[in-house]
DNA sequence: TTCTATGATGACCACCCGGTCATTGTCTCG
DNA sequence: CGAGACAATGACCGGGTGGTCATCATAGAA
């Protein structure tokens, strides 16, 4: 168990397999309720412990949401890394469509940590949201915008493409493409939400169609270059 | 003021001028707040008036937001309409355009409005909210889905494109735009924030250019059409 | 004037929250 | 067997919530 700022002396010297139950308990929490209506009552009572043991080790809910936001954190940051040294060198709409299942991936393994940043990103106002959402955010770029740049400079992208422009789309079209997987309401009829390996697949491929030709039909009349 | 199922005679029968006030600060508090966090009590604090009343003019407070958000929808619904008509017979990526700036000028002269939305799409589930975001997606769909099938007839879109997944992928975009328009993480590093009206022009163009021509260079090697 | 209907009121209710802390185990070392 | 260190406990605190209802105020009709 890694040392964390928001954690107290207390709660490391506990026996591991103790500090995973308190862990687990917390993530449930968090994922099911989001920070303002998780309740600490509620997560001592399933746990079987006193609620004053939880201040002793993390001093307030804020610190347990920060330790758990970490966790949270450094569960992404490897998987990203890990598509991108994985994919170096490849096409780069090659390199989207394996973000995308990336990203599905990683909420398929790890289903509760994407419910916490769900019920972050849709949720009243918690005094610390925003600069979370904020670090989200720059990550996010920070994966994207040099995938672009890459793709621009083999050629493989329009010159007049603005790579600012660029990577916030695709994260606008990335983060809803995961989301409409996973909250109904978001699936706005396409079938997205828990699909199946084959559409979501295929939803892969025609939203990155989509982005690599556009929507326009060629500018020549004489037709489609592929259909 | 027009009927609801949501409210009781006795707001109905109260002076006009009345009624307008407790509209006005019920949107105040929601679009503050959103739904759970609103607090009528805060509430008639500062309308000056007992909370008592706030239940017999409404009976509860999800009545009384649900009055809030019918009366929303309605000035939605006439938005959407008016441009819909206003935009008919031009070409599909114009249209797209003054969609996207009308939904701008929309939050410019509802700001609370739309904070409810935003509020409401961005906190913790209250019973009725998928509801009521399912609603608000499905309206979406609907102005768009016939705006991609009439470009497509006309021929300014692939032949290729499935209308669903386009209006999906517009949905996104679009969705996306607003937020980064009104909340300050949801632009990443592109200026888009609470800009002028120069900014939101170029960055419309931006974004619509990337939906018409996508991303990828043109095949042939001889270089851009255009730039 | 008196009666009646209806709106206005705010003390009160049950419930839940995060957080505190004096007290009670429990284990280890001398 | 102490004694000291430290984890565990849960009653308790102040504060907030949506909702209720007996009571009062008032305006129009008879």
């Amino acid at each position: 168990m890694q040392t964390s700022t928001y954690m107290k002396t207390t709660f490391s010297n506990l026996p591991s397999e103790k500090q995973e139950r308190v862990l687990d308990a917390a993530i449930d929490e968090f994922s099911r309720w989001g920070y303002e209506k998780a309740s600490i009552n509620r997560m001592v009572g399933r746990l079987g412990i006193a609620k004053g043991s939880i201040f002793q080790y993390f001093g307030s809910k804020k610190n347990l949401y920060f330790h758990i936001f970490e966790y949270a954190v450094g569960l992404v940051r490897r998987s990203l890394k890990g598509v991108k040294t994985e994919t170096e060198g490849e096409d780069f709409f090659i390199r989207l469509s394996k973000s995308l299942r990336a990203g599905v991936y990683f909420i398929q393994r790890y289903p509760r940590i994407y419910q916490i940043y769900l019920k972050m990103l849709f949720q009243e106002d918690f005094p610390f949201r925003a600069d979370l959402l904020r670090t989200i955010r720059i990550f996010s770029m920070d994966y994207l915008r040099p995938i672009v740049e890459e793709g621009m400079k083999r050629g493989e992208l329009r010159h007049s493409l603005d790579p600012e422009v660029a990577a916030f789309f695709l994260d606008a079209m990335l983060d809803r493409f995961l989301q409409a997987y996973c909250i109904a309401y978001m699936d706005s009829g396409l079938g997205l939400f828990q699909a199946n390996e084959e559409v979501i697949q295929r939803r892969i491929e025609d939203c990155i169609t989509i982005v690599r030709l556009g929507m326009a039909s060629t500018v020549s009349p004489a037709g489609e270059p592929a259909a």
